[in-house]
RNA sequence: GGAAGGGUCGCAUAGUUGGUCUAGUGCGUUCGCUUGGAGAGCGAAUAUCACCGCAAGGUGAUCGCGGGUUCGAAUCCCGCCCCUUCCGCCA
């Protein structure tokens, strides 16, 4: 959600990021609406102030006044939610630095790091990896679970736990606050972080009880301090938090329909910043959870490349945004592991998150990145891992919790 | 699931015979005085949003949300949402 004010001073700027992001909107009825609501707010206003002024010999008056203006309240309220629908629908402006595209074929590589693996030997996927040392139980998970269901076992089932608990560890260090959210969220939630309207169908729904199913831990967190008035020099207020996930992959049906890839249900540990609607700062801090999560897989020794996305692959939220891709053998290729997100105030917007300046309200900024999800990395480390034996190194900031250096039949 | 209570200015609270309440008080915050400095103390200021305006300022709305009664509602009526407490169940 963008200040409309802000659109009828910047139009050219909105139009063209809305044509950068391939979205299409409304302008001409947007800003006929506006005019029209604004038009009726001042006749409202008029009328309103008149019956404010009148006394107890105005009875009569009193009665004509309250016709009209409910009949001029009606029409506004009329077009005042079809304003609000278009509004909806204005995306996000992009930062310069973002690069113009279409679509993934126009994001950019940033910055590699790490030497691929060479292999002396024929390799195996995460698949056959996970049978052959029964790390992962992909048939009984369906049996139980259903589609994309799974089990992780043995030492999969530890090295998840132990890299969760390594993750918050290490950012709990930097000074963030250490969270464990909830999954089972509201819907003002997912309309407050902009997965609403849009995403409907990607969120699962717990009808009898009117909740939902968060994707990521960005939800609850971001709305964390929704309809507070924060403090500014408490800002920014830094949270590193655990949640389950749970995605329906509807638009992906076909899609990593094998393995440990693309999943209805796993665990991330999410990087959530709220702070002070200065851009060139949160810029920065964006730039700090950009390589927070870098840290993690140079801890883990994981090769990568961070990917700056173009206009045409961001989400309509979106100022700019960073993926990280994960280097994974099996599929002779870089996987997504992790995606890094600065919203302007476009969510504090929706979900109300304000501080006091002393030029008076300002809408927070938000930033999320992910700092580790599982089992998607555990695809990277199996497989980066892997030994001519059939073995699985154990990366060695792990080794402590596994009590292991090698995963073995 | 059963029962009761409650949602008011950043926070905590006062306010229910309808107008004098957008709203008192305390805390917090800001400014000033005081001090070598800090604290305490004293004084003053301090809700948000929208619309009009270059500005000064003006007008309107908002006491959980929506609707109703009324010339007029924080205060009365109806619906909804949310929270708390007790009982029950339970990792």
């Amino acid at each position: 959600m963008l200040d409309i004010k802000f659109i009828r001073e910047n139009l050219q700027v909105c139009k063209e990021a809305a044509k950068n992001k391939g979205r299409d909107v409304d302008w001409d009825g947007l800003l006929k609406l506006d005019d029209k609501r604004r038009e009726l707010i001042g006749l409202t206003e008029k009328l309103r102030e008149e019956r404010n002024k009148l006394t107890q010999d105005d009875r009569e008056r009193g009665r004509e006044v309250k016709q009209e203006l409910k009949k001029l309240e009606e029409e506004l309220r009329d077009v005042e939610e079809k304003f609000g629908l278009l509004m909806l629908t204005v995306p996000n402006v992009p930062d310069p630095s973002v690069p113009i595209g279409k679509d993934a074929s126009g994001n950019k590589e940033v910055r590699k790091w790490g030497k691929l693996p060479k292999f002396n030997f024929p390799i195996l996927d995460h698949i056959e990896l996970a049978k052959s040392l029964d790390l992962i139980d992909f048939g009984r998970g369906t049996k139980v679970g259903g589609f994309r269901a799974y089990f992780l076992k043995n030492d999969a089932a530890q090295m998840e736990l132990a890299l969760m608990w390594y993750t918050l560890n290490k950012l709990t260090k930097k000074g963030y606050t250490p969270l464990i959210a909830p999954s089972l969220v509201r819907d003002f939630t997912l309309f407050g972080n902009g997965q609403f309207p849009w995403g409907r169908e990607e969120v699962y729904k717990i009808e009898k009880d009117d909740l939902y199913l968060a994707g990521t831990a960005e939800v609850p967190v971001t709305a964390y301090f929704s309809d507070e008035i924060l403090v500014e020099k408490d800002l920014p207020k830094k949270f590193v938090a655990f949640s389950p996930c749970f995605r329906r992959e509807a638009g992906s049906y076909g899609k990593d329909t094998k393995g440990a890839y693309r999943l209805h249900q796993f665990n991330k540990i999410e990087q959530v910043i709220i702070t002070t609607a200065e851009t060139n700062n949160s810029l920065t801090l964006h730039e700090e959870l950009l390589a927070n999560a870098e840290e993690i897989l140079k801890d883990l020794e994981l090769p990568y490349r961070v990917m700056l996305m173009c206009t045409g692959d961001m989400g309509e939220p979106q100022v700019k945004k960073y993926d990280i891709e994960t280097w994974m053998p099996g599929r002779q290729a870089y996987g997504e592991t992790m995606s890094n997100s600065f919203m302007g105030d476009f969510q504090a917007r929706r979900l109300k998150i304000r501080y006091k300046t002393k030029d008076g309200m300002k809408y927070c900024h938000t930033l999320n990145n992910t700092a580790l999800a599982s089992p998607r990395i555990l695809i990277a480390i199996m497989e980066n891992y892997q030994q001519k034996d059939g073995s699985i190194k154990v990366p060695k900031v792990l080794q402590q919790f596994l009590n292991k250096t090698v995963i073995k039949r």
